[in-house]
RNA sequence: CGGGGCGUAGCGCAGCUUGGUAGCGCGCCUGCUUUGGGAGCAGGAUGUCGCAGGUUCAAAUCCUGCCGCCCCGACCA
């Protein structure tokens, strides 16, 4: 293409508004336009990378048998209400209602739509297993839209849904979708690495992040340095300590202690010198409308996410101050277990803990010397605490490191939750009606992009690897009023067109520098730079992009070596992960 | 939802305290010169100052309400 008739508004300055690297570079780069908060419109350049994302997206789901459809993106509020998602999914579902009055969402996910089809026209385990997938928009009414098209409202994404006939089809259902992930980020040109993830209230170890390593990704995770575990810090397990016995001996006398207006940790740390470690907090949820006791060594943090799944709730927020007073007889900041009116769990934290010190359920008192068994009761013990910076790996117990990533990709065994609630049956071999066995599979196809430019960016702007390009080269005429200048520019353009290669002609009457720094900004991996002084002797320029090398090379080789240096770095991303393959191929 | 900030030309911003003709840089248009890392000179175009109301002889500026956008938080015994 002829830049001189391309629509690619490129700026100089740094847009005001957008905060993170990749945010301001792809507005700086003509590839996006925000239309409103949370929503934009992909400009020509950033659509053509989201394309290049797309067909490799589909090249590796065909491969591992997944077919292609399109769903509507506005569903009807009854197969919503029919999953019984219509109530529970919150306020990121866009409601609306057409003239008749009747009820709509635009589709955040497509569990409904697709197990509603597959129920209708799958009836018999001999049409099992099936993958469908799609590419298309989506729409979540985020809290707070961020990071420009990282955290949007309206985004592309990949959602594929796989219906098997039993649990071992699905876990090789699974399988397939997480090779073909490794596979997809792989071609990409990424850093990532899958992560165990939180899987609701499914349970089980079916689902797994994948996560392109970036400072600035919203997701905290824990990378072990020894052997392949990799968590999401909402899932990561902290290991379970050994119970040791203490006896009454060892016990100390109960005591009431006043502590005026000394709520927090670090204010009854203070107050009774203590260490934050001898400390008891106990936190009231609020989990389906009841109260629930949560205990945790002081200087712990609970991880909500543990909570919710141990406790099987729908809905967990910490209680209100009404429920606190009515749970504890006492404001906010002095709860304990001892005589409290609720269920009492406790973190493993807490398991081997003597003579603690914990909220007295009593306005301005705590009590010392609290043990478990003779004070109060424990419901159960449970890993449900924030992994910290001192934690092992529970796998192996090497040591932990904790980064930050950019979700891109989710895989997700989800069992029958939506083929029970929707009814999607089949019958068996022995004509035994049974429920399918459901897997989802997401990526997020514009989070692809911008977390792509996170990971490959420098000072002059993008930076992108071959497979994403929007173009692989740009022909660069230091002058185009010098006629054989243009000439041979036009020439090799044209070559490179005939060969089918990806190709800016930046034909504009500007000055060299203005070209380069353009050029440099949007990224082109493959410069080729036509210029007098090396044309005299038959030469033109060739100029890497990442590594910033340049070489000459004569006019009649130049477009050959091009191709080869595409064909090198599109080959580069090929991987060779299958189903049932060992280690994915990570590249952190 | 809570807190903070911002809304003035396509982009980045000044002006507002102390009311009185709408400003700067970049970009854009025309011409000439220039042409290997965001050129120089000369000339030019572009604004319901977010919206609505109020105060005033007079409002970008003061007051009230609304809208939009951005950031932080929604983590606690």
């Amino acid at each position: 293409m002829r830049y001189s008739e391309m629509f690619l508004p490129t700026g100089r300055e740094v847009p005001s508004d957008a905060e993170v690297i990749s945010h301001q570079l792809m507005i700086r780069a003509g590839m996006i336009r925000k239309l409103t908060s949370g929503i934009y419109s992909y400009l020509p350049l950033g659509y053509r990378v989201i394309r290049k994302v797309e067909q490799i997206v589909r090249e590796e789901m065909n491969k591992a048998g997944a077919q292609e459809v399109f769903l509507p993106m506005v569903q009807p509020a009854e197969l919503w209400q029919e999953s019984g998602r219509w109530e529970y999914y919150g306020k990121e579902l866009l409601r609306f209602h057409d003239r008749h009055e009747r009820q709509y969402c635009l589709g955040p996910t497509h569990e409904e739509v697709i197990t509603d089809l597959v129920r209708n026209d799958i009836k018999t385990y001999r049409q099992l297993p099936r993958n469908l997938y799609q590419i298309q928009t989506k729409f979540r009414d985020e809290v707070r839209p961020r990071f420009g098209v990282m955290r949007c409202r309206e985004f592309g994404m990949k959602d594929a849904y796989s219906f098997d006939a039993d649990e071992a089809g699905a876990e090789a259902s699974y399988e397939k979708m997480f090779a073909a992930y490794n596979n997809i980020f792989n071609r990409c040109g990424l850093k990532f690495r899958p992560v165990e993830a939180d899987s609701g209230s499914i349970g089980g170890k079916y689902s797994h992040e994948f996560m392109v390593m970036a400072e600035s990704g919203e997701d905290a995770m824990i990378v072990c340095d020894k052997c392949s575990y990799a968590a999401n810090l909402e899932k990561a397990e902290a290991g379970r300590p050994k119970k040791v016995d203490s006896t009454e001996k060892d016990w100390l006398i109960l005591e009431s202690v006043h502590t005026p207006n000394v709520r927090t940790i670090e204010e009854l740390s203070d107050f009774l010198q203590v260490g934050p470690q001898d400390i008891v907090k106990t936190l009231i949820f609020n989990a389906d409308g009841k109260p629930c006791a949560i205990l945790i060594r002081g200087d712990q943090e609970v991880n909500e996410i543990k909570v919710k799944n141990y406790l099987g709730a729908n809905e967990l927020t910490l209680a209100d101050d009404e429920m606190i007073m009515q749970a504890t007889g006492a404001p906010r900041g002095f709860a304990g277990a001892v005589k409290i009116k609720t269920r009492v769990i406790a973190d493993y934290s807490v398991m081997n803990m003597i003579n603690f010190v914990t909220g007295a359920n009593k306005e301005d008192y705590h009590l010392k010397n609290v043990n478990i068994g003779r004070d109060c009761e424990v419901e159960s013990f449970a890993d449900l605490r924030v992994v910290g910076k001192n934690d092992k790996c529970p796998r192996c117990s090497g040591n932990i490191q904790f980064v930050r990533g950019i979700e891109v990709g989710h895989v997700f065994k989800l069992g029958t939750k939506y083929s029970k609630s929707l009814k999607a049956s089949y019958l068996d071999k022995d004509g035994q009606e049974k429920i399918m066995i459901m897997g989802c599979y997401g990526i997020g196809i514009g989070r692809t992009v911008a977390a792509c430019i996170e990971q490959n960016n420098d000072a002059n702007g993008i930076v992108w690897p071959i497979p994403l390009a929007p173009y692989h080269v740009i022909i660069t005429p230091v002058n185009v009023n010098e006629g054989d200048v243009l000439k041979a520019a036009d020439k090799i353009y044209n070559d490179l067109q005939a060969m089918g290669i990806e190709v800016i002609f930046d034909d504009r009457d500007e000055r060299a520098g203005v070209k380069f720094k353009d050029a440099d900004l949007i990224g082109i991996p493959l410069r080729v730079i036509v210029g007098q002084k090396n044309l005299i002797s038959g030469n033109v320029e060739l100029k890497n992009r990442k590594s910033g090398e340049t070489k000459l090379y004569p006019l009649e080789k130049i477009v050959s070596e091009i191709k080869k240096n595409i064909d090198e770095g599109l080959e580069q991303g090929i991987a060779t992960t299958h189903a049932g393959g060992k280690t994915p191929c990570s590249r952190i």
